[in-house]
DNA sequence: CAACTTAATGAACATTGTTCATTTAATACA
DNA sequence: TGTATTAAATGAACAATGTTCATTAAGTTG
């Protein structure tokens, strides 16, 4: 059969992705394949095909979902009665384990899928990278004068990457509870410390 | 042919993880495949099995190797004459960031490849990495007094896990020149900042 | 109602990991 | 020396993978 129209080209669409990421939670990248998606949406593995360039494209757009997902995690954080920047921070941190934790197989699939040709990264992924920076950038803003726009862009660098790697590192080995619990004394170790460095650094 | 004896038993142990090395290094762990291995070191896929459970064990051998390496690359970092704790981190990060760079495959290759179980984690894995953490415990232990011993093996963790982070953020899409420079300037301001943030809050 | 266009299909192909009965060569023993 | 035993290298076989594309069927248009 062809032209089904048992669903619109875009519902088709959703559900592909919708399935993939269904398979992803559920088992892990390396046990998603093509077919199974096919087989479980009640398509043939020919039509993602029509859809996609090829996997990895399939895979890099459910990674652009995920992305866009945290991100709208992270920008839900309301920092309104927050005072210091340590505390704001350390929730934003807060937000980005919880939600790179409680989706800890979508979140492996953006970081450990490395497409076979590392320099053509869309362009998608440079943007959603920009504006976590400009979330952290935000927050740290106080700490630094009108002329270190310079510096404080190196520290949001560096803070998110250190995020990174603590979550990371704390996830391996650990039950949800004390992975959680461990990469959020990480974080707030590192937030105090690097902050006072900061603070007593620049009245020098 | 059996029984061939054109190579001892070890011989071919060493051979098989010699070529998956060099594989590795040269298109990435997800262009190598058994069958390939096999073929350069001119015996049949079989054979690779009669050394290896499967696969997924052979490549654990070969992360296993390049721990190794990394760690006696560190351990040869020569402190003797190094002052203060944050130029010895600065070197012992600047040695991480050399080796990892240039075996940037075989990094992403320990790194990147889970388990499907994860919980299995080898042994010789969970050595390496409190090797790793006791080599930056030793440079930091000025900073933390002698009842710090909770608080100093915590910083090293930070620190450890921030450096995995940079790096594994630093070197995408970015030359070797550029990606080592920019791994060297966060890691250098991480120092600088953790340690300066440490050392005034002790004196509270 | 015929012609056209679109998209869903699934057989086909090359590769993958993995297994295991078969074969072959070295060794042990007579 | 000749035979039996043992160890190990083999590669055909299997199921599963990504990917392609000629074929087919179902809507759309005239």
């Amino acid at each position: 059969m062809a032209r089904r129209y048992d669903h619109s080209r875009e519902e088709l669409h959703k559900m592909i992705l919708q399935e993939a990421r269904k398979q992803v939670i559920e088992v892990g990248i390396r046990s998603v394949s093509a077919r199974k998606i096919a087989r479980e949406i009640g398509y043939s593995v020919g039509t993602l095909y029509n859809f996609f360039k090829d996997f990895d494209d399939l895979i890099m757009h459910l990674n652009a979902q995920t992305m866009n997902a945290l991100l709208e995690n992270l920008q839900r954080v309301d920092l309104a009665n927050i005072e210091t920047p340590e505390q704001r921070l350390e929730m934003l941190a807060h937000a980005y384990i919880l939600y790179t934790r409680k989706n800890q197989n979508l979140w492996n699939c953006v970081f450990e899928f490395r497409l076979p040709d590392e320099n053509k990264r869309p362009d998608w992924y440079r943007e959603k990278i920009a504006l976590l920076l400009s979330l952290i950038a935000n927050i740290i803003e106080p700490l630094f004068g009108d002329h270190g726009d310079k510096a404080k862009m190196a520290s949001a660098w560096v803070l998110w990457s250190s995020f990174h790697g603590i979550c990371s590192i704390a996830y391996v080995e650990r039950n949800d509870k004390i992975a959680i619990e461990t990469a959020e004394e990480f974080t707030n170790n590192l937030i105090l410390n690097y902050f006072q460095g900061i603070r007593s650094r620049a009245q020098k």
